[in-house]
DNA sequence: CAAAATTTGTGCGTATGTATA
DNA sequence: GTATACATACGCACAAATTTT
């Protein structure tokens, strides 16, 4: 790596490029603890003043994490930045909110269905489905009490891509589907129905996949997002 | 939104929403300039320095962007934080760099089959596709010539998801391409044979579009990743 | 339980580099 | 070239939160 940052003629990136150096060459890793903001000021040679500025950026970016009082660590490296980025987009944007939503549900769908071919392959038979039966049980459960089930939503996709090996995929998944709650209640709550009709269409991909049955898969993932997609072009054109 | 935010209660975070409130309050957009330090200073009622940290936290997520000497302005609010994160997270953890492309092309694939339908669709018969020949023409040159075509390649993809209408998913093959060509390098350059067979499945992507047939767009798709994945699974069991 | 030590958070003044008019 | 406006960097003092003694 260079040496020779410089902060007065590299800007403000010199000493977010040397503490992120200072993480590799030390090999640390998510959760382990970094050296106190004095430490950094001796060892990068600045001011505490462009330490703190470097780890506000890198806080953001999730690569760091502050706790006040206790000291600095190694940040979870999440997609975190992407839902704060989004959110804000979606909010700031005027009638962008609704386009938002509708290409990711357009993104999500297509991810569903482009691994559905791997999922009823894994899911075939007897293959231990006890987590994402009971996922499913307790959204119908909640539907039919008239509860919406987020955590059991997320839950469910989570367990997916799990099945899948692909852990960028989960945390896709689990970022727009927290920017689609951030976002979202704009749209106003699901009526009694269509929370059935989503609980449903779960256990419908959860059985079509379990019985090898590839086109009730697809369907079932395309029913999954009706709901929601027949909120957004009733929003869209009221 | 809150009113009563108080930075000494809050933590760091309070300004930045200050911030951000700011930004939505006056219907500011990306490229507006932003009021100086010192306005914000006395607007929000807190110092300098927290004001410069919640600029540094919001430059990160690319909500806000500062032109030294100039001023501050809103920012573009692309999805280049998310690539950050991930480029860190990719030569950061062990091991994790060849498991993040492999998810990478992963994804992009179940995206690009996912779009098959439609993109042949809308691209059968004369419609405008002057652009994507273009595209494929610089790359075939390219090839022949034994360079590689990386500002084609992104670019091809980003007019395919023009022709969707769904900026989300160009703007997440554009992240992927930046990770892709910041972490790849490691895997070595393609030898020509690659370089060849990567144009001509863009051709054939293309070419299959355009005559309407869906299998063999479904094909060109797969081949079009089959380099990369080819050097992938070289580097996984040398 | 209480005091002290450690660490991060905030405020303020000053000097310097940079772009614009 | 000069002047102005602005961001960048530094250093110190004090406040707040947490852990340790």
């Amino acid at each position: 790596m260079r040496q020779d940052r410089d902060p007065r003629r590299d800007g403000p990136t010199a000493t977010v490029s040397a503490i992120k150096d200072l993480i590799l060459s030390r090999g640390l890793h998510p959760g382990d603890p970094m050296p106190t903001e004095a430490v950094l000021v001796e060892e990068l040679g600045v001011s505490r003043s462009s330490v703190r500025e470097a780890v506000r950026t890198l806080v953001a970016l999730d690569i760091l994490e502050v706790r006040h009082g206790t000291g600095t660590f190694v940040g979870q490296l999440s997609l975190r930045p992407l839902v704060e980025g989004m959110v804000f987009r979606g909010v700031l944007l005027p009638g962008d909110e609704n386009a938002m939503l509708r290409e990711i549900i357009e993104v999500r769908t297509g991810l569903d269905l482009s691994l559905a071919p791997l999922m009823v392959e894994r899911l075939a038979g007897d293959a231990d489905t006890d987590e994402l039966r009971a996922c499913v049980e307790e959204m119908k459960d909640k539907a039919s009490r008239n509860q919406q089930f987020p955590v059991e939503d997320r839950q469910f996709h989570l367990l997916l891509a799990q099945k899948w090996g692909n852990r960028l995929y989960g945390q896709l998944v689990a970022a727009f589907w927290d920017i689609h709650m951030a976002v979202g209640p704009s749209l106003g709550a699901d009526p009694q129905r269509e929370l059935d009709v989503t609980a449903a269409a779960h256990e419908r991909m959860l059985d079509a996949a379990v019985a090898g049955d590839l086109d009730a898969y697809r369907g079932a993932v395309e029913a999954h997002y009706g709901p929601i997609r027949r909120l957004l072009t009733a929003w869209a054109s009221p």
